[in-house]
DNA sequence: TTTAAAATATGATATTTGTCATACAAATTT
DNA sequence: AAATTTGTATGACAAATATCATATTTTAAA
């Protein structure tokens, strides 16, 4: 059972207020995985009794529409927590996570969070400004969907990408999606999002190889529209 | 200065957690208002500086976007708080809110609440368990404007209307929004907007008078895509 | 390796949605 | 009351997007 203490990752999330000795607590009742790329932590509906800490790889949040299709509401990094909003308002999962690339994440399950949470302002405060922060996120989000065209949804996603995952050293973007991903982020049919990257690339503006996707001009991109 | 303690609204917030000597301070430095339909109560990134507890009206949460739309986020009732996730970031304001009815209001000091938050758990779980809901919402939300038709979210938000806000008397909705309004709840254009009310109206699924909409067959309505 | 399955790509076409123009109705101002 | 402004409605058309079909490529499995 690696310490807790140690875990480079708990800097950047809430956890980071806890002391020495909730963290030693947290040591002990903590449970490590490995996600494979493309396995779920956890599936809409399901009641998760903890939390998740992102130590490595992306995972995908999404929820499945009545049309079928799903879409991605918010993609995680490692050092975030997951499973939080559930936790607090003790409801099912709204959302299902799915990794994107092979994970190592640690779940502690709600008891013990809790403890935190009423012991411990300054995380319950940490925790609260996370699920701020994404309120906003998810309201900006809904505006773009409701307000933006496709093509536009795709370029800011693409940029997103790069911005927020960076680059391979060959300059393609670090996170790939498959192009029905791509296409559930932006909210769109596969086929509309595989003609429109092609449009971009006939535009010179991006460069595709197999699932690599490389942004030429990301500064022409942000204004095409 | 009426006192917070016999306010019935209160009951239905986050507040309804203060205890007495609470509800006493908060009544010394709050300031109630009386808003306009149409006039705003704060606006997209100004510093609010406490929150608001709305009294009477219903009022739109909205942002504007890039291309000059206005896309209505939420609208919020009697006992519902404005102003919080703000607050608690420390931020200013995301979004505009604005009067859909003549309103009356109660602002509280930041200074204030936060000193409750700080010493009133319950209050404050309150707080992060309503954001939850916010977040939930924003997220459902998301998917069904990225995943649905016009005319779906057309249907929906008639119906979300209705079972929110209610019918006056003659069996019209109660809350009387103006086309270009109802436009920017659903995401589209008002023309278009428009014409599928026009279009539910000629398959007698609603009828049409002025401002006034009437749902005459739910059943077929909810079904009709 | 060969085969099968899945993902990507593209054309053809239908549908949805937006834009512009214009007409009409209602509310507001003068 | 007349005039002006604002909101609602509708037609005509253009643009965006979805759907279906099919080819090609890539990946996984036998």
């Amino acid at each position: 059972m690696s310490k807790c203490e140690q875990c480079i990752v708990r800097q950047f999330s809430s956890l980071k207020a806890l002391n020495k000795d909730e963290l030693l607590r947290m040591a002990e009742c903590k449970t490590s995985y490995t996600i494979k790329k493309g396995e779920p932590i956890f599936e809409e509906g399901e009641i998760t009794n903890g939390i998740y800490c992102i130590k490595d790889g992306v995972c995908k949040l999404s929820k499945l529409s009545d049309n079928g299709k799903d879409q991605i509401v918010k993609l995680v990094k490692p050092g975030e927590l997951l499973g939080q909003r559930s936790m607090i308002s003790d409801e099912p999962a709204n959302l299902s996570a799915v990794a994107l690339e092979d994970m190592e994440v640690c779940f502690i399950p709600r008891t013990e969070v809790m403890q935190f949470f009423t012991q411990n302002n300054q995380f319950s405060m940490n925790v609260m400004k996370t699920i701020c922060d994404d309120l906003k996120g998810a309201d900006d989000h809904m505006v773009n969907m409701a307000q933006k065209t496709v093509r536009q949804r795709l370029v800011e996603t693409l940029i997103y990408l790069e911005e927020t995952f960076g680059k391979n050293e060959d300059g393609s973007l670090h996170i790939q999606l498959s192009r029905e991903e791509l296409a559930g982020m932006i909210g769109t049919a596969t086929e509309s999002c595989i003609r429109l990257l092609s449009e971009l690339k006939k535009s010179e503006l991006i460069e595709l190889n197999g699932k690599k996707i490389f942004i030429i001009d990301k500064i022409k991109l942000k204004r095409f529209t």
